[in-house]
DNA sequence: TTCGATGCAAACCATTTGCATTAAC
DNA sequence: GTTAATGCAAATGGTTTGCATCGAA
């Protein structure tokens, strides 16, 4: 953990931003909660049980500031919240989500399906792809009886 | 153009709906404006070009009643509003969007590419998939020079 | 007549912003 | 010491809701 956190701190000043006490316990909920997808709200409670004195616009400038670094990715499931996913190691493609209707847990897909459709988009419709957004909505093999 | 409206009624009527005059002019505005993304608020300055004293809650209200019963999509493209997307003729899947990064163009893709990526989905993660959203943000053909 | 639909205004709630204070290099 | 970062509270803006009124079967 200690490693990501210093990859970070070099990611913020190589940008020329500091990586305050309170964005370094942003930081270490979003390690924490890795499998989650937390809403700035949900960080905010997280951080301030180790860090009270915080505030909640600290806590929505750290993310902001994070998404436009590429640390974290900004996701909205539509239902009003946005959530941030702490993008994986090395990663440069944003990753897909399961959202299942039923118990409306959130499972990610690690591995990258898009590749040929990509090809076909960029050749048939001419469009240079620079991210993209997969979501499916479903049932979870939980929830499957 | 009449023959939509009328299914649309008949719709409605299906799950004990009226098509109001309001209702009637809120779907008119989603046809002829089918190849655009109106938000609520762009559906509520058209409507009341030809019916004025319509109030921008009964539009949001129309809005969503037209999204349960699928005959529009709702989107969210992450810029904080939601936008209506009236689905194709028959089409029972959600299409595809392409969102400029540069001129913010939202171009669609009818064509349903994921076939084969829903049936590993489906295999691979035992997730059972009702519904999905795929976006792709680069440049558009227009603004590639 | 009855009940859903409407319009208006107020309420909501996630997010953003202004500003005075604080802290890091 | 200078400048960025923070915390608080107020403002914003899209969306929802309460409620009295209206309208169609």
């Amino acid at each position: 953990m200690q490693e990501r956190i210093q990859k970070i701190k070099d990611q913020l000043h190589a940008a020329s931003y500091k990586l305050t006490p309170q964005r370094e316990a942003t930081v270490i909920v979003l390690l924490e909660n890795e499998a989650d997808h937390l809403s700035a709200e949900d960080v905010y409670l997280k951080v301030k049980e180790k860090a009270p004195e915080i505030g909640l616009a600290t806590v929505y400038r750290t993310l902001e500031l994070l998404a436009e670094l590429k640390v974290v990715d900004k996701i909205n499931f539509g239902d009003g919240v946005a959530r941030f996913d702490l993008r994986k190691e090395g990663a440069e493609h944003f990753h897909h989500h399961l959202v299942c209707m039923e118990c409306g847990a959130v499972d990610e897909i690690e591995e990258d399906l898009l590749g040929e459709v990509e090809l076909k988009v960029e050749r048939d419709y001419n469009f240079k792809i620079m991210d993209h957004r997969l979501t499916f909505h479903g049932i979870c093999h939980r929830c499957q009886r």
